[in-house]
DNA sequence: TTGAAAGCGCTACCAC
DNA sequence: GTGGTAGCGCTTTCAA
């Protein structure tokens, strides 16, 4: 098979330097003057034995390894899968790999994680960050590693981060539902105090705060689905008055959707539903859930182009990018007036 | 920051050669016989200082980069990101760090794919092979490298592979609906000739003559949801006597459910429909749809234990191992008789 | 018990 | 225009 040829190899066969080589194999041969017809005979030589250098030389030497660092906090959720593929299409298409891990929102875990990239001297890093990680995100920095955090961001660490306008859209979503004739609206959530989870409150808060309504908020600790279903069902008993519920997560809302339907199919149907982060089959459910969908695709690339620039840039340049993307409301039937 | 320590500045800090400082670190001392107080020494400085070998150099040297590489169809696809996330799980409590990518079953964008992975030395591969790879994976598995595949095979390649049965799933799947009265049952699948596929469509078959039924296969040339969801109108349209569907994928299904839903609310209740691949909200569907569940936690142990156990020995051990699992069969309201 | 030194394959500085 | 060669940081054989 493949007998592992070398550089070296190539500049015995053809007699000349693999100094040469090197600088033809890396475009340089018009800078160095080297003759076109050495080139070519080089070229053609490497194409007829497909030779391919040794990225791991070539990252020992430089210090670059062309790989990028995708910690997400669980790659089987729909969105952090979707936003994974995007990255990696882009990725690739600029001759990056990703290498990744799911973190499982467990700052112990991330941080782990992010000594073992370091180990493996990951080029730059694409961060879901979980709480308490601001430190090794700093330090990640400061040692020249560009970061960019998406979907929330470490509060106070001078990282780009691109997220979407949670406020804006809790807002609306909220104002939509009291449109609507909803009168009793809670905000489910998870217990949390991450920013993106605090605007979506905020957002709430104030909508509801402008229509002089009663703010109903459940903080559910979730651990499991079936877990966070039992809660919700409890929270449905001892809350009688609602009639329309704003779920913080599309996992949430899942649970919201299953409590309900276990206790009581009818209250499926009056009851006001909106989601953030959309799900392919609320589309499909009866009725339709109304979500707040988030553009996985632009956040991907807005993460990697801003990732790109950084590391094609020498010089550290410490403006941070805050990127805040808008979510479409995908308007179904759940939030509208029964 | 990190003054980025190697293992010379250990040796001269403390006074001694590279060598001692390498067998202790790789847990060599044992065997040749240093010192007790010198390892403890190395290793206290070690601690200090907070060096962590460099794993370009090691890898360069040793040839094992301890990474391997996960190639599957869509990793935003909900069935293959979960097995991603177990592999995940699996291989970085091994020590092994994962590089995937999704092949959007492309044979030229696996072929590329597989080189780059080459490329990077990676030490063994988990594939969704699509069609037309044979050749590559053939040539992995000749020079050396161990290759695992996952949900089909490329038929005609001694690697390994895991996957579910197929056949039996389909034909249990068929033979319910019929036993619950169904006389018209279709089953809808992709235009494709690989193994998973043609299984699935032969366990239909047996069964549906095994019960002196008329077989009724629409395959669907898979692009877009929405031109699968076309397509599958028309096909409901011509064929106006079904009473029952079988899918032999979830994508397809919900491409299904979407086409009876746009058309005819009624027909979604009366129709049998069962899905091959579980998915969240079939549950939460109405009515619930009856699947097929793929065992992904499982699939996935067994596609890393099968890895790491090639990865482990060092002679090439030639007997393919090839692992069916059992599907768990979701059984839902969509399946029975109306 | 410990150390010297040869490489793994490549890049880039400096000579000619 | 082309070539010698010094490392990048580590493992491992051989010697002492």
């Amino acid at each position: 098979m493949k007998k592992k040829i070398s550089i070296n190899d190539i500049a015995n066969q053809l007699g000349i330097s693999i100094t040469t080589v090197s600088f033809i194999l890396n475009g340089r041969a018009k800078e160095k003057r080297i003759s076109e017809a050495l080139v070519k005979k080089v070229m053609d030589f490497v194409q007829e034995v497909n030779y391919k250098p040794s990225s791991l030389a070539r990252s020992l030497r430089t210090g670059k390894t062309n790989t990028i660092g995708l910690l997400v906090e669980d790659i089987s959720d729909p969105f952090f899968s979707a936003i994974a593929r995007s990255i990696e299409a882009n990725a690739y298409q600029n001759g990056y790999k990703i290498i990744y891990s799911s973190t499982g929102n467990d700052t112990e875990k991330a941080r782990e994680l992010i000594m073992m990239y370091r180990e493996r001297h990951v080029d730059g890093y694409i961060i879901v960050p979980p709480e308490g990680i601001e430190d090794d995100i700093r330090s990640l920095i400061d040692s020249g590693r560009p970061v960019v955090q998406i979907d929330r961001y470490a509060t106070g660490v001078e990282a780009d981060y691109v997220v979407i306008d949670n406020e804006r859209s809790a807002y609306t979503a909220t104002q939509h539902l009291i449109d609507n004739g909803y009168k009793n609206v809670a905000f489910v959530t998870i217990d949390s105090k991450q920013p993106q989870m605090a605007d979506r409150l905020l957002g709430y808060q104030k909508a509801i705060q402008a229509n002089g309504l009663n703010a109903v908020v459940e903080e559910v600790a979730y651990e499991s689905s079936i877990q966070a279903m039992q809660q919700l069902s409890g929270f449905l008993d001892k809350q009688p008055q609602l009639d329309a519920i704003l779920f913080a997560t599309n996992y949430l809302c899942v649970s919201g959707l299953k409590a309900m339907a276990a206790r009581d199919h009818q209250m499926l149907q009056t009851m006001g539903i909106i989601s953030f982060d959309d799900y392919e089959l609320f589309e499909l459910h009866t009725p339709s859930i109304t979500s707040i969908s988030q553009p996985t695709e632009q956040i991907a690339e807005h993460a990697i182009n801003l990732l790109l620039t950084r590391l094609a840039q020498t010089d550290t340049d410490k403006t941070q990018h805050k990127i805040e993307l808008a979510t479409s409301f995908m308007l179904r039937r759940s939030s509208l007036s029964k």
